[in-house]
DNA sequence: CATATGATTCCA
DNA sequence: GGAATCATATGA
């Protein structure tokens, strides 16, 4: 396999509402194609973010200098630290200052993967790829970072986000999607069936 | 300027 | 179970 059989996705691709673009990219392939440096790996959860009227949105705080890029046009990255240690990776859809962004929050080594690197986590997932901070407003329609669309089909769970329980009404919400038959998703997908996990 | 906290991970 | 660790957001 090579990079390509991974095409880049077109702008197109990204003109969605967070909640179909986060299952639209259950699948879909991440890939960093650099002289020397290339890495694919195959995204196996994701969770939706919807703008200002998200009460789990950064895009609440209107623009400021984080949001900047999350508050920006689809088919950018939006990268952020969390906890002042762990960079998370998303893809920022819908319109230019929507604020709709997919959180990656676990995915497959395929390709150019550190071998026992993890990848299922939303930090491990950016740091299996080398994506930090500057790659915020990187734009993902090409190298040296890009999204790939998925090949094939993917049976697809959904469940509440993770970490979020701050939000309200809003920490319920079903805008986490991840391939059922995955042994890579970050969180057992009990909690996600509506069984409840024993916390929260 | 001061302070609280987080879209998490790692270790005990 | 709890600490680590710092940029951001918010309020004085």
């Amino acid at each position: 396999m090579t990079v390509a059989s991974y095409p880049p996705a077109p702008r197109e691709y990204f003109l969605r509402d967070a909640r179909y673009m986060a299952r639209a990219l259950v699948g879909a392939w991440l890939v960093r194609s650099a002289p020397g440096d290339v890495r694919v790996v195959r995204i196996v959860e994701t969770e939706a973010y919807r703008g200002p009227g998200d009460a789990a949105c950064h895009a609440r705080a209107g623009l400021t200098r984080r949001t900047r890029t999350l508050l920006g046009p689809p088919g950018f990255a939006y990268v952020f630290l969390v906890y002042g240690r762990h960079e998370c990776f998303n893809v920022v859809c819908l319109r230019d200052g929507s604020g709709h962004a997919v959180l990656i929050r676990a995915a497959e080594p395929v390709t150019g993967i550190a071998r026992g690197s993890r990848c299922d986590g939303p930090g491990r997932v950016a740091r299996a790829m080398g994506i930090t901070r500057a790659e915020d407003g990187c734009d993902l329609t090409g190298q040296p970072l890009y999204v790939s669309p998925r090949q094939g089909r993917v049976s697809v769970g959904v469940s509440a986000r993770v970490g979020v329980a701050y939000a309200g009404e809003f920490a319920g919400r079903p805008w986490r999607f991840f391939d059922r038959a995955s042994a890579h998703v970050s969180r057992p997908p009990a909690s996600a069936i509506g069984l409840g996990n024993g916390k929260e």
